[in-house]
DNA sequence: CTAATGTCTCTAGCAACTATAGCTTCAAGG
DNA sequence: CCTTGAAGCTATAGTTGCTAGAGACATTAG
């Protein structure tokens, strides 16, 4: 039986994140010891890999929780799972897409930056005038933040 | 002068998003009109238009604060603006390349899904177990959400 | 003049965690 | 056996960048 950092130390995700799951029920609760602390086993050490690696693919938490009833009910045809999948690989596409022509946009700028004043900064001078772009990376509903 | 609706549409940013820019300090106070609305002149709409654009730029907005005081004092050197645009394309380029590796993973998953019973199904089981991945597309720091 | 639209403030909510405070429990060393 | 320090517990609040709602006032078109 694992303590939750044990548990948190084998999968690679912190000890509050896996309260937090449970809290949001993508882990069921687990079981305490006589002291109250929460007791894993090699179940829900799975469960949690799965969780974990769905996320470095970038799935939502949402489409966690519908993979991982799907994988409870393994009697169930496969399609859905798959839609999950290519929904996500669509996602996935569109970013890169996006990514790329930010990165092109953004290596005009720095490129063109001759290093004097801010007066002629080409950084400043395109943030502020759009029409200085060369592709039109605009509003495609938000695509920001890390 | 513009209502902060008519600045909204000029500027492609909805209302509530101005009165939350005003509210962190991001634009200044609008001056009011005689019955309390917001209104606003070309100094504000070109603020909010470079805010806008370095957004789309995938900018956060901490870093849209430190470019707008640069670009305030047009007389200091540009190292900084540049410092920063280079910070947001190495990001960028981070990002890209996680995000390629993720394309691959989830092509090989869609790929490999025969469309039998979710037991046999490749999606569940690459997701349930890292070692079936071609790639190392492990924890660099977050990746995920649109 | 009224009705519709726009604006005001304030509060709460979203994802997906992360951090803090103030406790209790556990494991190891002396 | 006892103490000490790490690890665990709960509960709450904060993060980023908005978005949505409620209920009241302002403005404008017909």
């Amino acid at each position: 039986m694992l303590t939750i950092g044990k548990l948190g130390a084998q999968a690679g995700v912190k000890v509050p994140t896996i309260r937090y799951y449970e809290q949001i029920g993508l882990l069921p609760e687990a079981g305490r010891s006589a002291g109250n602390q929460r007791l894993y086993g090699r179940k829900a050490l799975e469960r949690l890999a799965f969780i974990r690696h769905a996320r470095d693919l970038g799935f939502t938490l949402e489409a966690i929780r519908d993979l991982l009833s799907l994988s409870d009910n393994p009697e169930q045809p496969c399609v859905a799972a798959d839609a999950i999948a290519r929904a996500q690989l669509a996602e996935v596409e569109r970013r890169l897409a996006r990514l790329t022509a930010l990165k092109a946009e953004l290596e005009r700028m720095v490129v063109q930056c001759a290093g004097g004043k801010i007066a002629d900064c080409r950084v400043i001078e395109v943030l502020g005038d759009h029409s200085l772009c060369s592709t039109d990376h605009r509003h495609p509903e938000s695509e920001a933040s890390p």
